[in-house]
DNA sequence: CATATGACGACAA
DNA sequence: ATTGTCGCCATAT
Protein backbone atom coordinates (compact mmCIF):
# COMPACT_ATOMS: atom_id res chain seq x y z
CA UNK A 1 0.00 0.00 0.00
CA UNK A 2 0.82 3.63 -0.46
CA UNK A 3 2.63 5.45 2.28
CA UNK A 4 0.98 8.07 4.02
CA UNK A 5 3.46 10.22 2.65
CA UNK A 6 2.98 9.39 -0.48
CA UNK A 7 -0.87 10.00 -0.43
CA UNK A 8 -0.67 13.05 0.61
CA UNK A 9 1.43 14.57 -1.99
CA UNK A 10 -0.67 12.94 -4.35
CA UNK A 11 -3.90 14.95 -2.85
CA UNK A 12 -1.56 18.10 -3.25
CA UNK A 13 -0.75 17.44 -6.79
CA UNK A 14 -4.51 16.51 -7.63
CA UNK A 15 -5.38 19.89 -5.74
CA UNK A 16 -2.95 21.33 -7.97
CA UNK A 17 -4.43 19.94 -11.22
CA UNK A 18 -7.56 22.10 -10.52
CA UNK A 19 -6.52 25.28 -11.03
CA UNK A 20 -7.52 26.44 -14.07
CA UNK A 21 -5.22 27.73 -17.01
CA UNK A 22 -4.68 31.84 -16.30
CA UNK A 23 -5.44 31.16 -12.92
CA UNK A 24 -2.60 31.04 -10.19
CA UNK A 25 -2.81 29.97 -6.32
CA UNK A 26 -0.74 30.22 -3.49
CA UNK A 27 1.46 27.54 -1.59
CA UNK A 28 -1.12 28.25 1.55
CA UNK A 29 -4.50 27.99 -0.43
CA UNK A 30 -3.26 24.51 -2.38
CA UNK A 31 -2.27 23.33 1.02
CA UNK A 32 -6.14 24.90 2.30
CA UNK A 33 -8.23 22.99 0.02
CA UNK A 34 -6.24 20.02 -0.42
CA UNK A 35 -7.57 19.30 3.58
CA UNK A 36 -3.90 20.73 5.09
CA UNK A 37 -4.20 23.86 6.68
CA UNK A 38 -1.24 25.64 7.12
CA UNK A 39 0.56 23.20 4.99
CA UNK A 40 2.06 25.53 2.86
CA UNK A 41 5.53 24.18 3.62
CA UNK A 42 3.90 20.95 2.64
CA UNK A 43 2.87 21.73 -0.39
CA UNK A 44 6.14 23.22 -0.97
CA UNK A 45 7.46 19.78 -0.47
CA UNK A 46 5.40 18.07 -2.74
CA UNK A 47 6.52 20.08 -5.50
CA UNK A 48 10.12 19.41 -4.74
CA UNK A 49 9.48 15.55 -4.84
CA UNK A 50 7.00 15.93 -8.30
CA UNK A 51 7.80 13.08 -10.21
CA UNK A 52 6.17 14.35 -13.48
CA UNK A 53 6.63 17.85 -14.20
CA UNK A 54 4.29 17.56 -17.65
CA UNK A 55 0.99 16.30 -15.84
CA UNK A 56 0.61 18.74 -13.07
CA UNK A 57 0.76 22.42 -13.76
CA UNK A 58 3.18 23.24 -10.64
CA UNK A 59 4.01 26.95 -12.53
CA UNK A 60 0.46 28.22 -11.34
CA UNK A 61 1.25 27.96 -7.67
CA UNK A 62 3.30 31.09 -6.12
CA UNK A 63 3.86 32.64 -3.09
CA UNK A 64 0.63 34.36 -1.34
CA UNK A 65 2.15 37.83 -1.56
CA UNK A 66 2.12 36.96 -5.95
CA UNK A 67 5.82 36.59 -6.40
CA UNK A 68 7.54 33.40 -8.03
CA UNK A 69 8.96 31.68 -5.53
CA UNK A 70 12.52 30.76 -7.33
CA UNK A 71 14.52 34.15 -7.28
CA UNK A 72 15.11 36.38 -10.46
CA UNK A 73 16.99 35.65 -13.05
CA UNK A 74 17.23 31.69 -11.90
CA UNK A 75 16.48 29.61 -14.78
CA UNK A 76 13.53 28.00 -12.16
CA UNK A 77 12.40 31.71 -12.46
CA UNK A 78 12.03 31.83 -16.55
CA UNK A 79 10.35 28.85 -16.77
CA UNK A 80 8.24 29.77 -14.70
CA UNK A 81 7.50 33.29 -15.70
CA UNK A 82 7.03 31.93 -19.05
CA UNK A 83 4.77 29.26 -18.99
CA UNK A 84 2.47 31.73 -17.16
CA UNK A 85 2.71 34.42 -19.39
CA UNK A 86 1.65 31.61 -22.38
CA UNK A 87 -1.32 31.73 -20.80
CA UNK A 88 -2.44 35.24 -19.92
CA UNK A 89 -0.62 35.78 -16.77
CA UNK A 90 0.75 38.98 -16.53
CA UNK A 91 4.10 39.02 -14.46
CA UNK A 92 5.17 42.51 -13.45
CA UNK A 93 8.78 42.40 -12.06
CA UNK A 94 8.47 38.90 -11.05
CA UNK A 95 5.04 39.33 -9.46
CA UNK A 96 1.81 38.66 -10.22
CA UNK A 97 -1.77 40.49 -9.39
CA UNK A 98 -3.56 38.09 -7.06
CA UNK A 99 -6.75 40.65 -6.70
CA UNK A 100 -6.82 39.41 -10.48
CA UNK A 101 -5.59 36.11 -11.52
CA UNK A 102 -6.14 34.47 -8.02
CA UNK A 103 -8.14 31.06 -8.36
CA UNK A 104 -11.49 31.30 -6.42
CA UNK A 105 -12.77 27.91 -6.40
CA UNK A 106 -16.70 27.73 -6.14
CA UNK A 107 -18.43 25.50 -3.78
CA UNK A 108 -18.91 22.82 -6.12
CA UNK A 109 -15.07 22.48 -6.82
CA UNK A 110 -14.88 22.39 -2.91
CA UNK A 111 -17.28 19.55 -2.22
CA UNK A 112 -16.25 17.14 -4.11
CA UNK A 113 -12.82 17.16 -2.98
CA UNK A 114 -12.67 14.63 0.16
CA UNK A 115 -11.72 15.86 3.20
CA UNK A 116 -12.76 19.49 2.86
CA UNK A 117 -12.76 21.17 6.13
CA UNK A 118 -16.45 22.48 5.70
CA UNK A 119 -18.33 22.54 8.54
CA UNK A 120 -21.75 20.84 9.25
C1' DC B 1 15.34 12.36 20.75
C1' DA B 2 17.53 17.14 19.03
C1' DT B 3 18.41 20.05 15.11
C1' DA B 4 18.33 21.73 10.63
C1' DT B 5 15.89 22.65 6.44
C1' DG B 6 12.29 24.33 3.16
C1' DA B 7 9.52 26.44 -4.36
C1' DC B 8 5.74 29.31 2.85
C1' DG B 9 2.91 32.96 5.55
C1' DA B 10 1.82 36.77 8.63
C1' DC B 11 3.40 40.75 10.76
C1' DA B 12 6.39 44.33 12.94
C1' DA B 13 9.87 47.78 12.26
C1' DA C 1 9.08 48.39 -0.52
C1' DT C 2 12.59 45.71 2.27
C1' DT C 3 14.22 43.00 5.92
C1' DG C 4 13.93 40.31 9.91
C1' DT C 5 11.49 37.33 13.10
C1' DC C 6 8.59 33.89 14.35
C1' DG C 7 5.12 30.32 13.51
C1' DC C 8 4.22 26.21 10.99
C1' DC C 9 4.96 21.12 10.07
C1' DA C 10 6.73 17.01 7.50
C1' DT C 11 11.41 15.20 6.35
C1' DA C 12 16.14 14.60 6.69
C1' DT C 13 20.36 13.81 9.50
Amino acid sequence: MKSAIAKRNHRIWATICDIPAGSVASYGQIAEIAGFPRGARQVAYALRKLPDRQSVPWYRVITSSGRIAFDIGTPAFERQSKRLSQEGVVILNGRVDMAIYRWQPDLDELLWKPGVAWDH
